[in-house]
RNA sequence: GGCCUGUUGGUGCAGCGGUUUAGCAUAUCUCCCUGUCACGGAGAAGAUCGCGGGUUCGAAUCCCGCACAGGUCGCCA
């Protein structure tokens, strides 16, 4: 090795004694005949004090120094003179006298700055990523993803599982997102295609009588990108044979809670999980991934607001449609421009408008409300008692907001939804040491599609059916309860599992209700069934995504902040520059010749 | 594909129709400095204000189009 000890480890203990570190010139301090170097490696930083009288060559060759220059430093490790210990460094009381130093390399001036946490355009930083993941933010991100990993390895082993790699280059399957394709040399015309997820091959294991396996596998998808969603990303991908959906649920509460503990033990967590039905989670919350940090429930009000002479309710409840709201607290003073915010706010999720519902001025209790203080186009519509019973429904106080959309159903839920994560973040309301981590369960097996009039899955057409609904599958598909389970964290989905189908016969029956021919499930997924015809066992699983797991740990608004090289939400790396064109020979190879349309 | 936001020296920001010769901070370069730690001091260099059109006597500033980026809807079993 080129050094002796790393920059972080420096302590007073080793004061007197001789040691050689090397790392980056993090910043220069020149006085003219003193120069202040603070080294910079993985660990930490170490200041290293080059003066002429112990060393006129090493000063000589410091005072050519710059940022990102790479030494090697050899000295001894000295206390630093009293008062001159810097408190913010933990190895401030002591510095490391130079008597010997070589540049290892130079450095072109970097493009941003390493030594300071200031915001830099992404493209600059995603470009030159190598130089920015040396600064403190993505370094601290880097170790806490290694630690969340080793956790997760260190307690699935601990707990029996095995951990398997499964292939890159599979198969392409009809259903979910848009595959990633590799062509085949081999057979012109013939793709492979990248996982979305190792979900078959993980069932597989299962027929092959492994148990307990987990992988820390790459999934990729060829669907625009999000804040919390790349073309690749890394899932914690968990299968168990002979498990009921408790035992799935069990261990993930046990694993998260076991985690936090480790790796981020100022976060506070509450246990047990909550269990939240689909149902519930959409009624309340308007999401199937609710941010449970603060409350702002949704109620409906449709059977008090539909009795009122207000021409937009009554509308609405002619329809089929429903009136729900909630209550922002402390916000009767809203402006006019910041309603019309808000009104705009709910139309971007496709609702008519916003009803607001603007509750006297003063804090007090909702039965001293007068008429002449609720501030609403609709007031004059309805009675007092019909607003005063609004209120209470939404536990509202005077000095409170209550908004309104009505609509179909599910526009309702979506748009007032979304109003609610806006207000919550608004208002500050969601603790940002608080992880509220909850199980939404009870998931329908279908969803029924409007645009292509079928009945999909609600997940993925592998999950087991309640086997009380099994008999309804085909007269009642909307009713079918599925053994289908989800994780979510401060609204982000964590993870999602399911208990699987493990009979062929049942397998069969669900492709072919989701429209398959027998030719088609044979073509797609014959190898899949025909491993279930040699005893397959009952086994279940989930798979938590990595990424957003440490995005929310790491306290970050984007996953590509805890990915060592993303791509930018146009799919591109600007550091590689890929994707990108190439030779003429590769794609002859490929039996492959590009259209022009 | 739709909607919203942004684009000003290397980086981060200000300027939002007229003494702006585009300002500030920081980085860079030169010189000075033996106890700094975001060292300090003096000086220098560095930008056709994303691109293209238009309005105007006059545009970084207003309008239109385009590009790129971010957020989001669609999409994401």
């Amino acid at each position: 090795m080129l050094k002796t000890h790393y920059c972080g480890e420096l302590k007073k203990g080793l004061v007197g004694s001789k040691v050689t570190l090397a790392g980056w010139v993090d910043r220069r301090r020149d006085h003219g005949d003193l120069i202040f170097i603070d080294l910079r490696d993985r660990t930490g930083i170490a200041q290293v004090v080059f003066n002429p009288q112990i060393s006129k060559k090493s000063h000589a060759v410091a005072e050519q120094m710059r940022s990102e220059y790479v030494l090697k430093v050899t000295g001894e490790v000295s206390l630093r003179p009293s008062g001159t210990e810097n408190l913010k460094l933990p190895s401030g009381a002591i510095e490391v006298i130079a008597d010997e130093v070589e540049i290892l390399n130079t450095s072109k001036t970097p493009p941003f700055y390493i030594n300071e946490d200031t915001e830099v355009d992404e493209n600059v930083r995603l470009k030159y990523r190598y130089l920015d993941l040396r600064r403190e933010r993505m370094l601290k991100n880097l170790i806490l993803r290694d630690n969340v990993v080793k956790f997760v390895r260190d307690f699935l082993h601990d707990k029996g599982f095995l951990e398997i790699e499964t292939p890159i280059l599979i198969k392409s399957t009809p259903e979910g997102a848009r595959d990633y394709l590799v062509p085949s040399r081999l057979y012109p015309g013939q793709f492979y295609a990248l996982p979305q997820s190792p979900q078959q091959l993980k069932q597989l294991l299962m027929v092959a009588g492994v148990e307990k396996y987990f992988q820390i596998a790459k999934c990729f998808r060829d669907e625009d990108s999000r804040a919390d969603r790349q073309p690749e990303h890394t899932q914690l991908d968990i299968e168990m044979s002979f498990v009921e959906e408790e035992d799935i649920l069990k261990l993930m509460e046990e694993l998260f809670t076991g985690l936090i503990e480790k790796v981020k033990p100022d976060k506070r967590v509450i246990k047990p999980f909550p269990r939240i039905n689909y149902k519930d989670a959409l009624e309340k919350y308007g999401s199937d991934k609710p941010d449970l940090r603060f409350g702002m429930e949704m109620r409906d009000l449709t059977d008090i607001a539909g009795q009122s002479e207000f021409s937009v309710f009554k509308k609405v409840v002619a329809d089929g449609g429903k009136i729900k709201g909630i209550c922002a607290q402390g916000c009767a003073d809203y402006t006019r421009s910041q309603l019309e915010e808000l009104n705009k706010f709910v139309q971007s999720y496709g609702a008519g408008g916003l009803l607001t519902f603007a509750l006297g001025s003063a804090p007090g209790d909702i039965n001293n409300l007068t008429s002449d203080t609720v501030k609403s186009v609709a007031a004059k519509y309805m009675t007092l008692e019909q607003i005063k019973e609004i209120g209470q429904r939404l536990d509202a106080k005077l000095g409170d907001l209550i908004l309104v959309v009505a609509g179909k159903p599910k526009v309702v839920d979506k748009a007032l939804g979304e109003l609610r994560r806006e207000m919550g973040q608004r208002l500050k309301l969601a603790d940002p040491n608080l992880l509220a981590f909850a199980f939404i369960v009870n998931f329908p097996l279908f969803t029924w599609n409007e645009e292509t009039k079928h009945w999909e899955p609600e997940h993925h057409p592998f999950v087991w059916p309640w086997p009380e609904d099994v008999s309804i599958l085909e007269k009642n598909p909307g009713k079918v309860r599925a053994h289908c389970y989800d994780i979510v964290c401060n609204g982000f989905e964590l993870a999602s599992g399911s208990i699987r189908i493990h009979t062929p016969e049942l397998q069969r029956r669900i492709f072919r209700f989701l429209g398959y021919s027998d030719a088609e499930i044979e073509e797609k997924f014959g190898g899949f069934l025909g491993a279930f015809e040699y005893g397959a066992p009952p086994h279940g699983g989930i798979a938590p995504g990595i990424d957003r797991l440490v995005m929310i740990l790491a306290g970050e608004s984007t996953i590509r902040e805890v990915m060592a090289f993303p791509k930018n939400q146009n799919a591109v790396d600007l550091m590689l520059e890929a994707p990108s064109v190439v030779r003429e020979e590769q794609l002859k190879e490929l039996h492959i010749r590009l259209r022009d349309d």
